[in-house]
Order: C-alpha cells, then structure tokens, then sequence
DNA sequence: ACATAAACGAGACGGTACGTCCCGTCTTCCT
DNA sequence: AGGAAGACGGGACGTACCGTCTCGTTTATGT
C-alpha cells in the first residue's frame, strides 16, 4: 500500500520517521493542488510550503502523484472519522431508486467541493495516463464506495427488485459510469435531475415495457 | 477551431504557413507520445524531431496538447479518407441490440490500437485537468461519434424499439459511459461480453420485466 | 585557449554569444570571491548575481574556476589597457639588483590588493589540487610576467652582471619563488626588507666571496 | 592542537574517545583523498567507509581539512616510528652543497609518492584559501623540516661556508621555495638536475665572483 | 525577374523545476 | 556518555525544458 522507495539504495527507516512532516507534506499537497492547480504543484513547492527538504518528500515518496494520492486518502480517512465511521453506506429504505438517487445526488454534492474536486480530479487525470497509479487510484479510492453500489444491489436482488441474473458490478456501472464520465470529461451537465434520470433508465431499460 | 496566437503580437500569415512542417510536427508528436508517453513528449522534443524550429510550433499552436489534439483529428480525418469516407454510421438492421453489440465491439478493438490509444488517454488526461482543452476534446472528438448514437436510437423509438419519453442522448450514455470509464481508468476488463451485457442490461434495464 | 565545453553535446555557436551576459558573469564571479570567499562563491549565485539563466553559464565553462579564470584574465587585460599597455616590463637601469628589488617591491604591493588576492588565492587553490586548470593558471598568468624576469636576466648577462652560464628561467625562481611561497602559504612576512634580502642573496650568493 | 569543538554544548570527555573510531578515520579520509581527490572526499563518505558515525567525526574535528590534517600528521609520525626515528635530519660531512643535495633529493622522490601527494596536495590546497588552516598546515607540518636546514645552514656558518650575516630561515627558501612553487603550481619540471642547481646558484649566486 | 517581407531552422537566453548529493544538526537506540 | 545509524531542513549541483528572442536562410508572391 504504501510506497516502498524504489529501492536505489537502503530503505528508508520508517520507526524514525517524522510524523509531522508527513503531514505538513499532506496539507501543502492538498492545498497547492486546490490553489494553483496539479500541473504548477511542485514538489518543490510542497517542500518549501510544508517546510521541509525536498529529500524528505523523495525518501518517502516516488512521485508528486504518490505524495497526493496519499495526502488524499489521509484526507478520506479524517472526513470519515469526523463523520462518525458511519458515513459511508447506502440506505436501504426497501425502495431502490429511491435510495440510489439519494446517494447520487450526494454524489453530485461532493464533485463540486473544490477540495475534494482538485486532488481527485489530479489524480483521476494522472491515473488516465499513468496505468500503476491508475490502478492504486481505483483500488484505493474508487472501488471501496463502488462495493457499496453492489451490496445494495445484492440487497435489491434478495428483496426481488433487480433480476437475479444481473451482475451488480456491472449494473452499478449503468448509474455510476455516466456520471462520472460527465465529470471527468465534461460532456454534458451535471444535475439532480440528470442523475434521477439515469437511475430510472438504468433500473426500468430503454425498451418499452 | 485552429488555435489563435494570443495576439501578442501581429497574427501570422496562414497563407504563408509551411504545409509539410505542420505535417513533420503532426507526425512527430504522435510518434513521440506512442514511443515516449506524453509527460515525456516536448515541445522540443517535437521541434527536433520534426527537424523544425521550436518558434514555428510556438507561432502556431498554444500548447503541446494543442498540437495533440490537432495531430490526432488530422491522425482521424486520414484514416477516415482511407476506409472511404463512410466508416462512421452505425448499421440499421432492425435489430437494434445486435447493431448496438457490433458498433461497441468495434470500438473494443479501437481502444486496443496503441497508434490510437496513446494521444487519445494524453488528451483526455489532459483534458481532465484542462477543462477548456476537455471540452475542445469532446466537441472535437467525442461529440460527433456519440450523435451516431443518438441517430440510431431516434431511429429505434421511431420503430418503437426504445420508449418515446427516452432522451437518446442521456440514453447512450447507458452502455458508453461504463466502457469509457472501464477504459480510461481501468475499473475492469473490457471485452465482447462486457459491452455486450452493458447493451443487454441498458435495453431492458435492471428491474424485472 | 577559451574553454570548449566538454563536447557532450554539439558545441554552441560562438557567433551568437551575448556580450553581455559574458561581462555581467565575470563581474558577479570576481565581486563574489571578493566578497563571500571562493567556496561560498556558487554558479547559482554567480548566474543569479548577473542576472543569468545557469545554463548560459554551463554552455560556456566547465567550472566555477574556468569561469573565475577568465573572469580575472580579462580583469588583467582591462588593467593593462587603463595602464596604457606598457604596465609590464622591468625596467633596465644598469643596476639589476635595483631594479629586481624595484619590481619585487611592486609586487609585494599587488599582492596585498584585495581586489587582486581573492580571486588569485582562488585560482592558485585550484591549481593545486586540479593539474589542468593548474597548467592554465600558470600559462596563461604567472609565466608571461615570469618572462620579463627571464628578459632581464638575459639583458645582465649580456652587461656582464650576471654569469653566462645562469639558466635565468631557474635563476629567476631564487627570488620569486620565496615570495610566491610566503603568500600563498602562510610561511612568512611580506615585507619590502624581505624581498630587497632575496635579490641580495640570490645575486650574491651564501657562500662568502 | 586538536580542533576543540566550537563549544555549541558541553565539550565531550577525551577520556571516553574510541581509539578505534579515531584511527579508522583517519585511514578512510587518507585513502579517500587518494582514490577519488579532495573536493570528493566528503565526510559522509569518510564516515560510511571508516564504518562510523557522522555525529563521531563532526564530534572531534571541525571540518574535513583539519580530520585530514590529523590523518596526515599520524601518517607522517608512523612512517617516521617505521624509519626509526631519526629519519629527519640533514647530514653533515662538511660538504654543505652535496648535503643539500642529498636531502632534496630525497624530497623529490618523496614528492612523487602518490600516498603523500594527494593529502598533502589537499591541505596546501585549503591552506592557501582558508588562512586559519594554511597556518596550521605550516606550522605543525612544513616547519619542522625547515628547521632542519636552519640548523644545518647555521652549522655551515660556524664552519665559514656561508657568511655570517646571512639569515638562514630566509636562505633556505633559495633552495626550497622554488622546488614548492614547481610542486605545487606546476610552473616547472621536478628533477634532480634541478635540485642541484637551485642549491649551486644559491650558494654561490648569479653575479660573478 | 526580382525585391521584399514573412515564415522558417536554429539555438542562445532568463528562468523554473527536476532529482541527487552533501552539509551540519538532531534523535534514537545500543554498548 | 560515546558511538553507529540515519532522518531531517537546507543549499547547491548539473540537466531538461519552458517560452521568448534574435539570427541568417528560404520561399513565394506582387509589382
């Protein structure tokens, strides 16, 4: 999970590592990314913000894209602490678009938080490009929530509101995908009402009943 | 379309311009990104490459992606001359799930194709993080393929093949979007079956009939 | 003579060398070894002093002594033309220990110039430790007023006051030599009593006549 | 004599000091100095290859020049321990010219031995920018043996071979002066010929008798 | 057919950031 | 308490490119 340097010489003892460092690194990252955007972050810049040597960011870490990746799964992990643990479930209230179109308007909520839209749309964009980031980035970030979709769906599945011969990774996808290709790729607009509608559309099919 | 020089100075003379340069720097740019990705593609690179001054791309573009994309409409607009002009249509055959499977299969092995798969993850990367370059991406490049889509399936409700009350352009997104998304940011393999199952579940949705 | 860069690359093109930066880096070098000492004395601080780009520095020297090298060269050069050109000759009065304290006594004086010292104490470092820029040091700045000595030398021989079979080019080192020694290590006074002493012994001999 | 800690803390207990360490120090920065030169001998290297700590070395000397300065001085008293100890003393037959000679012969060979050179090479080197150190470098390693001239020339005084008035600890410099500057600032060829020479003319001098 | 003005190739320039090497300080754990 | 180990904040290295700016050298009309 975590980065092991690439081994050009010894590694790195991590029992002396310095907490704080580790993040004044996290919230200069962070922030430069959401002030002066990915591509004019440094990591030189992150140095000089954290107040740290540029040899400290490199001993523990491969790229600008690895130091920001972590900085922002540190960063999940305290808003879900702040949350209560519990943020992160899909209700089940016994009527399934109803429920899925509660969380994806959350959803649509949470790609407008500039803090939240900088870093993941830097790492979304690195990972494009850069396949081993890439998947870290899906693994580590994208695929934890997406498990939720499929629980829920499973759920739907047992109460007899999904086909039981649907696949619920790929079902997910019907919902989820669109929205985040509008997103990533800015190819149409993002609403509530979109987004009501691609449950709709997704759970009752194009065809005619 | 073509990139205006910020008029900092008087604008060049584009009946002037050197026809097998913009070519060398067309061609250079696209063999670079292929051989050396595109965080290692430059602008020099491109200039001695193309065994061209460095002001001459500078004079004629804004930006390394500019060039990019630039590159790869030229890249398309040959290919498409090449297999004569009528490649891009999808097929009506009545069945509208079978011409749906055939074109998306199609696009799997496109997305295989090194020669297109390396500008087109640069500029959607960069497109991602860029987004006035995004959306010059998407009317550019995306947009015109997806109207395809929305032909179709206009087609399709005029047969009463898809619900009226469907948008087609919210309704393609369906089966496209996840395959992009599986594509750009390897979130799972991308096969026949997968697309073929997307058109399934898309059609006839998720709930049972 | 001038420096041609270690020949990694293709050598720049001298023609479009800029004067200017060329004076600025030689102001900066010399002010710097003035002021901050010939350790402490760095390319980038060299290049930001004269308002540089590093590697305009790098494209013409190899090294912070190549650059000090010529930098104090062309300080000579300037000196010389303010004297009037005619600054270096020994003059010939008749009387050869006269005029050997005379030139010594001057001597003594340039080398207690700071403006003079720091960067000459620099170079001769250097030479010491590195044999190449050594032989440049030496060729270029101490053997041609070493030549004046020899001029002399040969001018006494042919008046008789000095004997014909004297090597004046080791003859000469008797008494420059010693003061050479003292200023560069530290191993004694410099005074004028001290130099008029070496022209008196070296002439003269140790051994009773 | 020993570098005493810039008195930043309490200075450490001599009593406590690891021999071990000391020698091995000295070993690393000697052979150090040999095989890759001065300026990239660092103390970290010396620490890594004496197997030590840097806070050891930076415990007992102040810089590199005076670790090696001690490392030079030890060498210098274990090859005079191996000689016997009576190795440093000019000989007297009575013959002061031959006498002289012999001895800077011998310091012509000893100037060829690449074991002396490098480290002796490196402080003159320091020593003549860094004042502090050049006197110390005179003091405790080039004086001694000039000492030995002034007793031997103060001897030939007694015995009438040079005149009375003749100060000996400027005399010698006749001889040696002009063999350092050749050594060290590469301005001549060393050879025995030379030594010879240099001791004949300052002996008898450059006029006639 | 030729003058002339633009685009062009080349690449020097002032800069920014890179990733590396050491500096000298500091902390930790061991002997 | 000294020592081995090495992380740390920092400064400089030498390199790679950036985007701008001259330089001659084509080239391609427009008289």
């Amino acid at each position: 999970m975590a980065h092991t340097p690439s081994a050009n010489q010894s590694a790195p003892d991590a029992t002396r590592r310095s907490e704080r460092s580790r993040r004044a690194i996290y919230d200069a990252a962070l922030a430069l990314v959401v002030e002066v955007g990915y591509p004019r972050t440094t990591i030189e810049g992150i140095a000089a913000r954290a107040g740290v040597g540029k040899q400290t960011i490199y001993r523990w870490w491969g790229s600008k894209a690895d130091v920001l990746l972590e900085a922002f799964l540190e960063l999940g992990e305290q808003a879900a602490r702040a949350a209560g643990h519990l943020s992160y479930a899909i209700p089940d209230t016994g009527d399934l678009a109803a429920d899925l179109k509660q969380v994806l308007r959350a959803t649509v909520d949470e790609l407008r938080d500039p803090a939240f839209e900088a870093p993941s749309r830097a790492l979304a964009a690195e990972g494009v490009v850069n396949e081993e980031l890439g998947r870290r980035f899906v693994a580590q970030l994208l695929e934890p929530p997406l498990q939720l979709y499929v629980d829920r769906l499973r759920a739907a599945q047992q109460a007899g509101d999904v086909r039981a011969d649907v696949d619920p990774r790929i079902a997910l996808e019907l919902f989820v995908s669109p929205l985040a290709q509008r997103w990533l790729q800015y190819t149409g607009p993002i609403t509530y009402e979109y987004t009501d509608t691609l449950v709709d559309y997704a759970l009752y099919g194009l065809a005619p009943r």
